[in-house]
DNA sequence: AATGAATGAGAGTTCATTCAT
DNA sequence: GATGAATGAACTCTCATTCAT
């Protein structure tokens, strides 16, 4: 291995620590409270060696949301891409499912992507891409007729809604004396998309499937 | 009316003038940018004088939430005792329309409420008292059989999941091009509710009532 | 003496103190080598003490400008006032010498009133008062007909200019071996002055009178 | 080519480009913005390598201002050699104007020579060459004649003393609302030595020649 | 009860400079 | 000869808080 490439892979590897370590501090302390110098002490560099990664707190911050968000977006595309299921409001019931898992598996990531107060919202409003798999979920629910109303956008919305509520709320209050994660997840979930569902013709009531996720 | 009672009273009078203040600030600079400094000058006192009523900025915050906790259930109490409905699933979508309805008008104590990170959490947890007034109302329908399931605790917790949901992501997500918020949230508590109702016998099926709002 | 008016007194007194330090600190350092940090060190105070005088680094300085500006000013308005002379082109000669007494005498003064390169001067150009007041002088000089040219103007700020020269000089370079301060002090101003008269006429011929002054 | 003296012309060219690029820096950023980082990335080399060509910053800097001392002594030299002219004091006068138009036209030059702070003044001072070609040229016009004075060294100190004048208060206040540039450092330097001529018994009066400039 | 001068700590950021490679 | 990662010190400025008055 050359050297060049050697230091490359360093500063790969540096790139990486910083950035993990400034996640966990922006989710501990929050935006305003997180500090470049704490930063710097957390992985034993100077405050300046930093800014040779990072133009400045903001641009680091940037990154994270970034990152959460593809990661967010892989898991969800994943999902789609490998089991194609047949009818697609189970599908969809699939995929809140998987939003809300990721949510409780990456608590950081979903922190960022969803829960932190991004400091300056100059730019034009950028709908997340995984609102917009949902969309396109609900639109292949309306197209076959699952649903009932063909309202897309609203659904969608509204879905979206309610898998964050659980999410945000499951994140951010451990202590809350939860029936059971499980459980309530599954009546949200349940709950929003059944009222949606055509009357019953031939179908067979949608249950309460869902991926395979380590909720307790 | 003695010297001793009116300088109390001016002393309280202040207290509510530096809180009022206070969450004037954190509405206008945002939460992490208020300051004690720029506390005291907005009300023209020294900024030492602060500290002759709050012994310092966390228990000045505790008190703030504190203050949120309390409206939020005013709010929702006075509901209950003003219009006593006759339908309780009706009253529960009341409920969490007022909910939503209060979050969207006082983003600032909604956030205090439930969107802030409890920093220091070693208390014992303190299930919101609103909480515990949806569980009521959860409870109304079950014993009248208006719900066809019985898991009071697993349907409140959802339905609160549902509103916290909504609610939160319109008050931190302004931009989002939202279809209208009127339509979104009236999704969301329907659909909640809805799916949960005994097969419609001889009752009409509720209908997207709501208290009155400012909402659009 | 009340308590009020003690801690006023000490509040202008270290405003001074302040002052002084600072102006030293510029003339040693320029404008951008100046730290707050070592003017607070020197006056034996926290950084942060001086931004309670002061609003900033720039503000400090534009005050300390203002000061020179000022002194300047009322050194050339006394001798206008104190000795009305008969002869317009005689008065001109001493208000250069005054002028350039100035600058020897309060060297830091002149510095930042005409030698220290300001940060940014967005706003309009300020015609320095000193520099009205002799084109007033120059202005008499030509109405009187001493002066063969009338080109106020021009002259005026031929002569600032010569003034300028001379006085930033000696005070930059004191190493220099100047053949006597008085003597190229007296040249400069005699030749820039007497090649404007009129042919002399009956008047007599203006000598190298000057205000008294310990330039040696 | 040997080697060696490749390798040796190569590291010139590069101290050429460092002190070139550097000088650049000066005029686009202001002298105190400068920076060896910027400097650095300027000319596409890491802030190291400059280190191997200029000890630190400080003896850059000396550099430059020695380059501009040579560069106003070649100009002032070419212009003697280049046209002799019969009249000294004409010579006189065109030295002159040469020297404010270098000011002008080089005013990072002129700075470094003339206008800086000079910040470790141990060595023993050294009069600028330049002056001592004033010098020279006021010796010739006593010697001839035409200066009817034979004080040379107190006429060189204030001639040198009215063409600073003009020149430093012509580059460091461009916003000054100048009458023309043209006409005052011509009032300027005439003032300085028509007084000093001789009584013009049969020479004809010098007139306001000057060498080609783009002062407008 | 209220003041306001003062502090010490800490923020983000940039700098000149070094040194192993 | 050149790199570029790294440092330590410096910068301006703001903050929560204290305390003599």
């Amino acid at each position: 291995m050359s050297a060049a490439s050697r230091r490359q892979q360093h500063k790969e590897q540096l790139r990486r620590v910083i950035l993990d370590a400034a996640r966990k501090l922006f989710v501990t302390d929050g935006y305003e409270n997180f500090s470049m110098r704490r930063l710097a002490q957390e992985i034993d560099y100077s405050p300046g060696n930093v800014y040779l990664y990072f133009k400045n707190k903001e641009e680091l911050f940037r990154c994270l949301v970034e990152e959460s968000f593809v990661r967010l977006l892989d898991t969800l595309t994943d999902l789609r891409n490998d089991r194609q299921c047949a009818d697609p409001a189970e599908e969809l019931k699939r995929g809140m499912w998987a939003y809300v898992d990721f949510g409780l598996r990456n608590p950081n990531d979903y922190r960022f992507a969803f829960m932190l107060q991004p400091p300056l919202q100059k730019r034009p409003y950028k709908v997340h891409p995984a609102f917009e798999l949902l969309r396109e979920m609900v639109g292949r629910c309306v197209q076959s007729q699952r649903f009932s109303s063909a309202e897309v956008e609203t659904t969608a919305q509204a879905l979206w809604a309610a898998a964050h509520g659980i999410t945000s709320l499951l994140i951010q209050r451990p202590a809350f004396p939860w029936v059971s994660k499980k459980k309530v997840i599954g009546q949200v979930i349940n709950s929003a998309i059944d009222s949606l569902l055509s009357p019953p013709s031939t179908h067979r009531k949608a249950g309460a499937h869902h991926v395979n996720s380590n909720i307790r």
